[in-house]
DNA sequence: TTGTACGCGTTATCAT
DNA sequence: ATGATAACGCGTACAA
């Protein structure tokens, strides 16, 4: 091989390779991004001189010039939540499939981080934006709405962000679901335990809790429903336990509970461990989110599963239509992902379960 | 407020801002930059420039002009192991609070995309990489190597990349803690359940629990040290479960168990239930890696927990120290980030535990 | 079929 | 203390 030495520094340029080739940059441009004819002949000599000097396009530049990066950016609230992981993936696969890059930020909860996060990308102007919120404004979309760059939102929707499309998950009918099937396991008395309720999603999964228990015949008790004060944002799993303490302590305690999330289920499972409760037998217990866990508990868990993999999908793919149909005329659109009730021992009556 | 009415398309740059202000280009920089004196009525006129029409810099032209970005690429080969997430947002928080710019890339275990991913980060003209290496060789790395770039590797090695820093995990003295804490706590015969190793992760956990077990004076006996065959890449946790009930059903059966990874865990766990046997009563366990429901299981478990925040951390602040002092030169360094054991109720003989 | 020259938005080097 | 203007690397009308 005689690579030309290429001592230390300065990556070869287009220019050079026209040099090396014997054809101006618009033939190398060209055979590069295949963008006119190039005869035979001329192509070969552009791809060897490509390959011998090791040229590789500088996305910045091609960037500046043609105004679109191939550049999306992903921001959400934090990585470490059960499902942000599988939210993550499954869009930047789909985005990396499309020659996408993806620029990512976890914005830690930080509200100010946030805004910040989404000025920074689009500084580096990416071609469109995928944002988990965290609250229920965010001032900083603007920027892309007054570039008609196209923005889409997932899991929960914003207030005052029309343009946006919004993917979210089916959260009241989750809830709804678990309890119809919590009253058809004869549950009497059924509890339920949340985080506060901040976001538009656990607002969602309470209505449906409610919808559900009234539609079974059940009355609403205010002693079986458990929020968890805005104020102790300390422990999750400990307000879980305590609070699964106290309802086993009422004089007439619950037959059933509902836990909205996964730290609200582990609390809940430590409590009823302590207390020597067996589930399903003295309380039926549904979580919230299929995760690697729950299955593998004794008993095995129900759970209400968010499509978390699909939501993630839908979005990038979403994004990706925007982007090429140019179709960023029409208003937003909110598409909502159901989701899925797995059942499995913890919640059955009778003999087993499912799965 | 008056602002000019930006009809629909194309960001205010510089040059307008220049106009507004009544100065030139240079100066409207040497404002934003603050990398020369300007007399502070310019200064408030060119702010004021900037303020009234929105104007933000374009990170992409700097960054041609600059030859820096401020952006930094993250690869790893799966988002969704145990770990992954804690090791992204700690790095990424790091590079965040020094004005960097994430580009991140999930490379889901496939060879190729790793390569691909880092190519185009370099064609993004990353200032440095953060990767996990998902095989022993990753050509793409030269690129850097070539560009006189920093590149860090998190919890492996790589073969004939010398110019890199690493920093990884004290894998072998993890593994020996483990061994030598159950022979303290009176373990005769300890088995051991692996993947194949075909990391050097993998191969240092077998290496430390091969030395414990000398060390502590018992002998390395093949029917205890199950390694998963590398062809049977299905349901590791199914693995675990197999390997468990063959173990116990040993005409001289172990009484403690070490399971190298959260998979070979979840699956010793629900085979010692099945065969009812008690830990640490009849037979003792220590996991590995310190997840959420590791300390929620009856009874909570031991485990090797490796300190992914730290690593995370480290190598970010090792990127961004490269970067400044531009002591690119020197060789890459090496540093090994201490496991913790942390010891619960599963494997001690007496009674209780910390934690 | 291919080449020339300008623009993309900044920074940096000269002048002044 | 500030202003022109040449890079930076690429795409692309327009010309040939």
């Amino acid at each position: 091989m005689m690579t030309t030495v290429n001592e230390k520094k300065s990556a070869p340029t287009i220019r050079a390779v026209a040099v090396e080739a014997g054809v101006s940059v618009a033939t190398v441009s060209a055979v590069i991004n295949q963008t006119r004819f190039v005869s035979a002949e001329t192509a070969r000599r552009v791809n060897e001189a490509v390959q011998r000097s090791g040229y590789r396009p500088n996305r910045l530049a091609r960037g500046l010039s043609t105004r679109q990066t191939k550049t999306i950016g992903i921001v959400m609230p934090t990585v470490l939540s059960p499902i942000a992981p599988l939210l993550l993936k499954s869009a930047a696969d789909v985005l990396h499939e499309h020659g996408f890059a993806v620029l990512f930020s976890n914005t830690e909860m930080q509200v100010t981080w946030e805004e910040q996060a989404i000025e920074l990308m689009f500084d580096s102007q990416v071609d469109g934006l995928l944002v988990v919120p965290a609250g229920e404004t965010l001032d900083s979309l603007k920027l892309f709405a007054d570039a008609g760059k196209p923005v889409v939102l997932l899991l929960h929707g914003l207030k005052g962000a029309n343009g946006c499309d919004v993917i979210r998950s089916g959260n009241f009918k989750g809830s709804l679901d678990a309890v119809n099937h919590l009253v058809a396991q004869g549950a009497q008395r059924i509890a339920v335990l949340a985080l506060p309720l901040v976001s538009e999603s656990e607002k969602d999964r309470m209505d449906g809790f409610r919808t559900g228990i009234l539609a079974g015949g059940r009355t609403l008790e205010p002693e079986l429903i458990r929020v968890g004060a805005p104020s102790e944002s300390g422990d999750s799993e400990q307000h879980g336990y305590q609070e699964t303490l106290k309802l086993m302590n009422l004089q007439n305690p619950p037959d059933a509970i509902f836990a909205m999330n996964q730290y609200m289920a582990i609390g809940a499972l430590s409590a009823l461990k302590e207390l020597n409760r067996r589930i399903p037998t003295d309380v039926a217990l549904v979580g919230y989110d299929d995760l690697i866990w729950t299955k593998n508990l004794e008993p095995p868990m129900s759970v209400v599963a968010q499509q978390v993999e699909q939501i993630g999908r839908m979005g990038a793919m979403r994004l990706i239509g925007r982007l090429s149909n140019s179709d960023s005329c029409g208003a937003g659109e909110t598409v909502t992902v159901d989701t899925r009730l797995i059942i499995r021992a913890s919640s059955c009556r009778s003999q087993g379960a499912n799965d």
